[in-house]
DNA sequence: CCTATGACCGTGA
DNA sequence: CTCACGGCCATAG
């Protein structure tokens, strides 16, 4: 069960520098299966409580820039966790040209050094 | 094997 | 901008 897709989603996850995010797509794109952005959902929908800890779900948005984790403390939990890491909501919705895997410009650190 | 489900995505009204 | 559809993928019954 962790041998197959979901150990490679959380993989992929895990490789998410800090302070930056990417879509479900992209990490689907990124395990070679361009249209199983609902797949990786499913494995991190998986991960409930579990071995959470050791990804950083956190990192993965909506295509839109917007969390798509739905409940009641699920998308308070995420976009705490993503301003932590310096990632900046706007309108509820995060710029990818800017925080997305390897774009353009540098995201905001938390802690700037001096 | 077949149907249902979901933390998706793009398109069109 | 919001809402509805259809398509896609891996898993759970």
């Amino acid at each position: 069960m962790t041998d197959g897709f979901f150990a490679r989603v959380y993989a992929a996850v895990r490789r998410i520098p800090r302070g930056r995010v990417a879509t479900y797509g992209q990490v689907a794109l990124l395990l070679g299966v361009p249209r199983g952005a609902r797949a990786v959902g499913w494995a991190l929908r998986a991960l409930r409580g579990r071995s959470a800890a050791s990804v950083p779900w956190q990192r993965v948005v909506g295509a839109g820039g917007r969390i798509s984790l739905r409940g009641v403390s699920g998308p308070f939990v995420q976009r705490k966790r993503l301003e932590a890491e310096g990632v900046r909501f706007v309108g509820g919705r995060i710029d990818l040209a800017r925080y997305g895997l390897q774009q353009g410009r540098r995201p905001r650190r938390p802690r700037q050094r001096r």
